[in-house]
DNA sequence: GTATTTCATTCACCTATGTTAATAGGAACG
DNA sequence: CGTTCCTATTAACATAGGTGAATGAAATAC
């Protein structure tokens, strides 16, 4: 087994046969990205579901002023990409681009096509990543509804307590929808 | 055909042929609602599928104060239910609510199981469903964090005109993440 | 190794939205 | 039919977070 991160992935969710998963393995698209690579821009077509094997990434979206907005942080052993642009072949709106020198593994349609027929599990599996990504979005709504910046802040270093030593804190800034300068103000009334 | 409404809301996704969209309407469960009346409440575990045949429907979650935060808010034409619970038996966070009389199309997991085993083209919908979904609260998120509460309003009612008569004012202002008095505030300064 | 850019922080000031309270209209209810 | 509750609105005041500018530190480039 090549990538134990992808196998454990896979079985949060499922019982995959380890066959069933080397039959995927072997098909995997590996792709290393350096520190602010872009795995993919606003406008292009998302030809690959990328699973992060190693790294960090942030999937933005830039506004009509030139502004970013960071919808989503991800790392090691998680997914992120385009799903809709990747199923329905229309443009992203989002910016995919690593923190770190970062570790991707990527199904194409091909592959995508060949495992789900041939081992319908792998149709359970994304279902079910799917609701699990939804869920987690809509929370994050909720999250932006109920709490304060200061909680937020305080939420997300408790979830991930390296990140601000991983990514810039203007990108974290601009995850928790306030400023930089609001940023340096909620982490000095907390030292 | 009973429920065309539901017919064309699989035929925006997928081909349906009439005869498996038949098979699927005999087993349908219908279900009147007042207004007010909650479909689920926080707590259960959802059993059904639903989906707005004739209506408009609210969800929310409360926070530790007590205080609702709408976070979706559907009508006629689109599901609104909670797929997470549904699929894997876990208790709910949401509060579903009528906001008007509502007509709904509920489907269980046996009536699930067997459309998805018998046609799988239903398997193929209510992925794209999800994905659907999900990108809308994706989008969701980034309208919280680059528009101001006042373009989030003019937003809201170009995208549903007649919204601000069929709900109370009060959820409205819950859903953009605002006090009634500044929805009033917003209100007052666009007359 | 120096120059240049990028990033984090601080401060003074500003603004959008929250808070509290008062009022009034309408719906629901006996 | 009057009473009670619920909702919408307004106003005065409070505050979280935004804005713009200045500074220094760190990363990157030359």
């Amino acid at each position: 087994m090549k990538y134990p991160n992808l196998y454990k992935a896979f079985n949060k969710h499922i019982d995959l046969p380890i066959d069933v998963y080397i039959d995927l393995e072997d098909r995997l698209i590996h792709k290393k990205l350096d520190k602010k690579e872009f795995l993919f821009r606003e406008g292009e077509v998302v030809k690959y579901l990328p699973f992060i094997n190693d790294g960090l990434m942030i999937n933005y979206i830039v506004d009509e002023d030139g502004e970013e907005h960071v919808i989503q942080i991800r790392g090691t052993g998680l997914w992120l990409g385009d799903l809709y642009s990747f199923f329905s072949d229309l443009r992203t709106r989002f910016n995919i681009q690593t923190c770190q020198p970062t570790e991707l593994l990527m199904i194409n349609h091909e592959t995508f096509d060949y495992i789900t027929k041939n081992h319908p599990v792998y149709e359970k599996f994304f279902r079910l990543n799917i609701q699990e990504a939804y869920v987690q979005t809509l929370n994050r709504i909720y999250n932006l509804h109920s709490a304060t910046a200061e909680e937020r802040y305080l939420e997300l270093i408790k979830n991930i307590p390296d990140l601000l030593d991983k990514i810039p804190h203007y990108l974290i800034a601009s995850y928790l929808n306030i400023k930089p300068q609001s940023l340096s103000r909620i982490r000095k009334s907390h030292k």
